[in-house]
DNA sequence: GCCGTTTTCGGCCCGACTGTTTTCAGTCG
């Protein structure tokens, strides 16, 4: 739905990064960037928008507008096209390095010639950053470590980037005719956080339409291998998407088989081994006669190895398939399970929509309750003062209840300042109906002063959620280095709960600390950290890892009726300190 | 380039931190 925003929004992106690397005006280049962040968050479908409804997205002007209309007619904006020309795209690459800006990168380029990742790495190594100004020897090792950083996540993509490609091709696919079934598979069914390549199925007599279909995509820039049963094809975004077409009736053996993970279909075939079967993707079937004895449902293949259905989010070999024997599977937390969302944005800060957008969006999704929590006064750049969070409160307070009877909860961001300290004092915090709180600073502290950071912010009386508690970026920065087990016993012993942001860029906390954190007893809250009305449903991220942490509805508190989640907000300790 | 207006140009998210420098540029949130 949202991908032609998406889309362009990028475009529009690497044109404000081209500006800032050739230092042109970098209020230009910075309203291209605004620009690109109103289209990604706006709700309609832009690219179906002529130049004067654009013109009334804010932040986007007459010039822009024409760029975005030339995009979708034409698949190109010339300006861009010319800026292209100017600087490598190597260059470009440079700046997903963490501590290298686009001043840095411009530098390495002019004055070395360097123009990939590779060539910076080989510099850095063979000592040519030496006497270059502005580039001493931490620079270097700073540099080193983003590299290893980046190449780390390697061809891998983040969950959300996928996750619309793979959703693009299963509607596609699903309207060619002799398509019976159509789902995407692997990791991405898992939710792991980050994907290498995208697995669809297709249940058809015949794939010879389908496989014509799927190569004729537009985003598709290469064909890999193409086959009737299987082909693969890279895009656009240079991920490699792999189809496979199986007949209808061995849907569920296939649906298995491929959606993993391997150490998962490892055990599971060993256990049809045990009683006698052999499991492959066309079904499950008896070793001595070769008769199919199972194949259409996934329900089917597992009841015959005498396992219930296991949640694809949990399929990892991580007791699965024990507790499933046992009848001991966890209930996991669904969307719907969700009554509320309580990490939110409004343009009164960072947010692309306004308050009542955002509220009425919600609204649309159901939800018994919601939390707007705009940014507080220590992230400067926000500009937040106690009057602007005044007034946004006696504006929730009219909006409450006024949307499908949704209630309002005024909460905010909090920072954890590098002692543990929070932006307002207790009586102001005790206007609040919830606070979250989270690192957006000093990520370098040592393990024991991030600790202690932690623990001080979990003993504050008006701090009911830590929010993305590693405070890591996906392929860009790796979480703090705090003690996470003592972080967890003091969210339990003070009833703080953690959150599972479900931003793509951060599933924070990840589905290992979860699966640690819950043997705390500590409870969680599964929010979307939305910025615009469509990044409310980033809480499917958050879902999806919170399942993968084996959580449970009770585990987390926004799927508690309000008036428990009020019990909960109201901490202990709260009364000697309000004064 | 966008916005808002004092209608035609001036201001635009501001401050801290890092590493480099020797007084500050670049990067980040």
């Amino acid at each position: 739905m949202a991908r032609p925003n998406d889309e362009v929004a990028a475009v529009l992106q690497e044109y404000a990064d081209l500006l800032a690397i050739t230092g042109g005006d970098a209020f230009k280049s910075r309203a291209y960037e605004k620009a690109a962040r109103a289209l990604a968050g706006h709700p309609a479908d832009v690219s179906r928008m002529d130049a004067k409804a654009l013109r009334a997205v804010p932040n986007v002007g007459a010039s822009i507008a024409e760029k975005v209309v030339a995009y979708f007619r034409d698949g190109s904006v010339p300006e861009l096209d010319q800026a292209r020309k100017s600087v490598p795209a190597g260059v470009r690459e440079l700046v997903a390095i963490p501590a290298l800006g686009p001043k840095k990168a411009m530098t390495l380029y002019q004055d070395l010639g360097i123009s990939s990742v590779d060539e910076l790495a080989g510099a850095i190594r063979s000592e040519r950053l030496r006497g270059l100004k502005g580039f001493g020897p931490k620079t270097e090792e700073n540099l080193l470590h983003g590299i290893a950083l980046l190449r780390q996540s390697g061809q891998r993509v983040p969950l959300g980037t996928a996750m619309a490609v793979a959703e693009e091709v299963v509607a596609a696919l699903t309207e060619v005719p002799g398509c019976e079934r159509c789902a995407y598979a692997g990791s991405l069914r898992r939710m792991r956080e980050t994907i290498g390549d995208v697995d669809v199925l297709v249940a058809a007599d015949d794939s010879g339409p389908v496989m014509e279909a799927f190569t004729a995509l537009p985003f598709v820039t290469e064909i890999v291998a193409h086959g009737a049963k299987k082909t693969s094809v890279r895009t656009t975004e240079g991920l490699q998407i792999d189809l496979r077409v199986l007949p209808a009736d061995a849907w569920g053996a296939g649906m298995v088989y491929f959606t993993g993970s391997k150490a998962h279909n490892v055990h599971v075939r060993q256990i049809a081994v045990r009683d006698g079967l052999k499991l492959s993707e066309y079904g499950l079937f008896d070793t001595e006669s070769g008769e199919r004895v199972a194949s259409a449902t996934e329900e089917d293949v597992y009841a015959r190895l005498g396992l219930p259905w296991i949640p694809p989010t949990l399929r990892e070999d991580r007791g699965e398939v024990a507790a499933g024997l046992a009848g001991e599977l966890p209930d996991v937390v669904t969307r719907d399970a969700l009554r509320g969302d309580l990490h939110t944005h409004t343009d009164l800060t960072d947010g692309v929509a306004t308050l009542e957008e955002m509220v009425l969006a919600a609204s649309r999704l159901g939800y018994a309750y919601y939390a707007v929590t705009d940014h507080a006064p220590d992230l400067f750049m926000q500009r937040m003062t106690d009057a602007k969070m005044l007034a946004q409160r006696e504006r929730v307070r009219e909006l409450d209840g006024r949307h499908r009877r949704m209630r309002l909860l005024h909460g905010t961001e909090l920072n954890i300042g590098p002692d543990g300290a929070v932006d307002w004092p207790p009586q102001f915090l005790a206007g609040f109906d919830l606070c979250v709180a989270s690192v957006h600073s000093h990520f370098a502290l040592s393990r024991d002063a991030q600790t202690r950071r932690l623990l001080r912010a979990c003993e504050n009386p008006y701090v009911n959620v830590i929010g993305h508690p590693t405070a890591r970026r996906l392929g860009k920065r790796t979480g703090i280095d705090a003690d996470l087990d003592a972080v967890f016993a003091a969210c339990a012993r003070t009833g703080t709960a953690l959150e599972i942001n479900g931003q793509p860029e951060r599933l924070d906390l990840g589905d290992e600390e979860i699966l640690r954190a819950r043997q705390y007893g500590v409870r969680f809250a599964v929010d979307s950290d939305a910025h615009s009305t469509p990044g409310l449903d980033y809480v499917r991220y958050g879902v999806g890892t919170a399942q993968r942490g084996w959580l449970t509805a009770d585990d987390v508190i926004n799927t508690w009726p309000l008036r428990k989640l009020k019990r909960f907000l109201r901490k202990e300790g709260r009364e000697e300190t309000s004064g």
